[in-house]
RNA sequence: GGCUCAGUAGCUCAGUGGUAGAGCUAGGGACUCAUAAGCCCUCGGUCGUUGGUUCAAAUCCGACCUGAGCCA
């Protein structure tokens, strides 16, 4: 079969996260790309899509064989560990991911050997010479003028750079320069956000050199299979692990095998640091392998600490795995999410934090669920009397704003605007307290006018219903909670479930709660977090 | 040195030609179904500076300042 006549796969989403590099235990830039990862990944599976969510580590390289001597580990030993955490962590950031590619895979060796083969045979890679400046931290040749004094590294200022002088294979980047310059004109939206196309744009109108593929005197990778003294370059090897994980698990690894289901890529989500490896080398490296490039490639911005840059120089450093012990997955998917404009650079801070969650998850919403829950059990003993909205009287505030809202929140989490897509469900949420305020069913209640009352409850529990399903993707915990107060046996980590019964479609719309559904006992959904004692 | 992005209420940001907006925080009020929550009102901005275009500029153009980033 010929790989270039991959059909174009058919109502499937295929996206990455970066395959991390197992150098230390996660920082919070690698949890917050994966949390906006698997936040896109839950909003596609909702829409009706089969989704593959890859994601991985980045296990070779000098830089681990060295972190691993340091330790007193063997490589693999020090890979196992590292992975470990982070496969943890994943678990509690309740992160649904669908493949877990190590680039220690066996497997993987035999992508990257027939990937070589193929671009070798392009007549793409060839033996030079390499001179210069090499940061191990960086896993990169660097300029002289680049480093800071003393050949110390720009950005790990306490490594100095090292002089190499060596016989790579090289790749001839070069030679894709005008079919990487069409890529970005015909798909104008490639590279997202719009400024950081602008800088790839920019980058590649100055030229592109050929870049080295391999080192000497490392052990810890993958031999170049022509010339096994040398090894392969990290970056060439981790990028093809997002190849090697679209292989089920059963399969043969070859190329053919991975690219039949679940190819092309639709979307690369990465930090801004890596953008270049994702928008140049790598889709110049397909198109060496005669592959199709990727659909989109997104570099979200940094995290600050209360406005100052994060890094362990400056011990400010916020660990994700405090977090999430500290707090929950929701309230940080929430916060990282929603209060951060998904491109830009964004800060945490714990005050803010605090205050964001209590004001949004426990006062708005969880509070407006509790109190007309609340009313139910005292005025109709739980359950939700059958009340037919289409014959109400006079317009509801609700369900006019309710109209259309799902296809909007859709179309921001299409756009990665998570925070758009929270606003506007919050506006949702918001209406309802004042809905509630205005209506005062319990007044209406000591006027025995029931049939209002029941109404009134109806339309604010199906606007909670309503956020909380197109939450779902955000806080999966949260909205599962809401929707088994309302009486619903559902489960938004169940994607089986979400295909089946949780359609867009129906969810979506007005109106799905008006069968004589029974409550369960109120109960707050999300607890109000303690103020911080500044001390 | 070149380029890009940002600079709007105490904080986070929306607003791209027509009388300055939202959320959070703070102060006050009425209510009571509720996680003392929610609702209403108020405080709060010469929209970085400065020239210009226009009947009209946060919004367009020029210069400059500050911060972040990409490249050399």
């Amino acid at each position: 079969m010929t790989l270039e006549q991959t059909s174009y796969k058919q109502n499937k989403y295929t996206l990455t996260t970066p395959l991390y590099y197992v150098n230390d235990v996660p920082h919070i830039g690698s949890a917050y790309t994966t949390i906006a990862a698997d936040a896109l990944a839950r909003s596609k599976r909702l829409q009706g899509y089969e989704v593959l969510l890859i994601t991985g580590n980045d296990e070779h390289g000098q830089k681990i064989q060295r972190t691993a001597e340091a330790r007193g580990l063997e490589p693999q030993v020090h890979c196992d560990e590292i992975v470990e955490a982070f496969d943890r962590l994943w678990q509690e950031l309740n992160i649904q991911y669908d493949r877990f590619i190590r680039t220690t895979d066996p497997r993987h060796g035999l992508i990257v050997r027939e990937f070589f083969q193929r671009v070798w045979d392009q007549g793409d890679i060839y033996l030079s010479r390499q001179q210069g400046w090499y940061c191990v931290q960086c896993e990169e040749f660097k300029e002289e003028r680049e480093l800071l004094p003393d050949h110390y590294c720009a950005i790990h200022t306490n490594k100095v750079a090292e002089w190499r002088d060596e016989e790579n294979y090289f790749f001839r980047l070069s030679k894709y320069q005008s079919q990487l310059e069409e890529l970005y004109t015909s798909q104008p939206d490639f590279i997202q956000p719009e400024s950081r196309r602008k800088e790839v744009l920019n980058f590649v109108a100055q030229g592109l050199t050929d870049f080295s593929i391999s080192r000497i005197n490392l052990d810890w990778g993958f031999p170049i299979p022509t010339d096994p003294k040398h090894t392969i370059y990290v970056w060439f090897d981790a990028l093809l692990g997002y190849v090697t994980a679209l292989l089920d698990p059963e399969d043969e690894p070859t190329l053919a095998n991975a690219m039949a289901k679940w190819y092309p890529f639709d979307l690369h989500l990465i930090g801004k640091d890596i953008l270049r490896f994702h928008a140049v080398y790598w889709q110049a490296m397909l198109m060496s392998a005669g592959l199709p490039t990727s659909n989109k490639v997104f570099g979200h911005g940094f995290l600050t600490k209360d406005g100052q840059k994060m890094g362990k120089s400056l011990g400010n450093t916020l660990d994700p795995i405090e977090l999430v012990n500290k707090y929950s997955a929701d309230a940080i998917r929430y916060y990282f999410l929603k209060e951060i404009e998904f491109g830009k650079d964004g800060d945490f801070n714990e005050t803010r934090f605090i205050d964001i969650l209590n004001a949004d998850l426990a006062n708005d919403l969880g509070n407006l669920l509790n109190r007309s829950s609340g009313m139910v059990h005292k005025y109709f003993q739980g359950t939700l009397p059958a009340v037919n909205f289409d014959a109400e009287l006079g317009n509801n505030p609700l369900r006019e704003i309710a109209e259309n809202l799902g296809d909007r929140v859709i179309n921001h989490y299409n756009s990665l605007a998570f925070s758009n897509a929270c606003q506007e469900i919050f506006a949702l949420i918001r209406a309802g307290n004042k809905y509630i305020d205005d209506q005062a069913p319990w007044k209406l209640y000591k006027q025995g006018e029931m049939a209002t009352v029941a109404l009134v409850l109806a339309s604010v529990l199906e606007s909670v219903r309503l956020g909380a399903y197109l939450l779902s993707p955000i806080v999966p915990g949260l909205s599962s909670n809401i929707y088994q107060q309302l009486g619903f046996n559902v489960n938004f980590n169940d994607s089986p479930q979400i295909r089946d019964t949780l359609e867009f479609s129906t969810h979506s719309s007005w109106g799905i709660l008006t069968t004589g559904q029974t409550l369960l006992t109120p109960q707050p959904i999300f607890q109000k977090l303690e103020p911080l004692q500044l001390e």
